[in-house]
DNA sequence: ATTGCAGCTTACGTTAACGTAAGTTATATT
DNA sequence: AATATAACTTACGTTAACGTAAGCTGCAAT
């Protein structure tokens, strides 16, 4: 039959993201996901599979599910009551505030990668010089 | 008495570096530190902070502690044979991939707070037109 | 009719990274 | 001498993020 292809199956996305179908489900348990049912089944729309895409990126930068949960709060419809716009203002602005500095640690690592690759190398061109002789 | 400057105790690190002793500690059941002893108690010497500096730094990008194990490995007298050297190089060469995956994420998260602050202001403005009716 | 997937649920198991408690030791202060 | 402080050891507890196993369900191909 006809793919609508605006729907996903759990092994789908479980494919294209690298996760194992039961590592979704317990983003699901963790609320951070509430696909539509088709019976038993388990249909993602692509929303869905936005928000596991942020929840995978989440992870390769460290955030626990709770924090990626917490950004995927500001992907919903905001029950746009001022308090709650004024809160997720300042969320906003710590989280990039941890963002930044993660920005900076990994690029002072990569510093030292490149420092440490130099290294490396002089100690390799020694080695070979003195097999050379 | 004098302060050999040049030394640590375990609960100035850990001041310092905003972790209990007991994660210090755990640390070093990891192998990640290696602390003289002056009896019972740990010394800290200057490399040892250091070290102690790249792993938080390294909690801070979610790196695992054994991630930051073997990139710790890395600031050890180096056990110069060719082999060795060429893994290291494989190594970093590896780290150095993830990392910048990493900043593509950040700065990807980045972006979208940006438009998730814009969005938010944007409403908030509205919402205040209309109590200025 | 049966075999084979893909998906589902329930539930216990596992690993990492410490937390926390209890009791011991060494040093310094009152 | 008594007490406080900082460090130590041993050991069990806890939380997060799934893994893994067992058994049920619906549908499709043989």
């Amino acid at each position: 039959m006809a793919k609508k292809t605006s729907t996903y199956s759990i092994s789908e996305l479980a494919k294209e993201f690298g996760v194992t179908t039961r590592a979704i489900r317990h983003y699901e348990e963790l609320q951070l996901l509430q696909p539509a049912r088709q019976g038993q089944k388990r249909i993602y729309s692509p929303a869905d599979r936005t928000k596991l895409k942020l929840i995978v990126r989440g992870k390769r930068i460290g955030l626990s599910l709770q924090e990626s949960g917490e950004l995927l709060h500001m992907y919903e419809p905001g029950s746009s009551n001022i308090n709650q716009l004024e809160r997720m203002l300042e969320y906003i602005s710590t989280s990039r505030q941890k963002l930044s500095q993660q920005l900076r640690d990994i690029t002072a690592m990569l510093d030292e990668l490149d420092k440490a690759e130099t290294g490396c190398k002089t100690e390799l061109k020694s080695l070979g010089k003195s097999r050379e002789l």
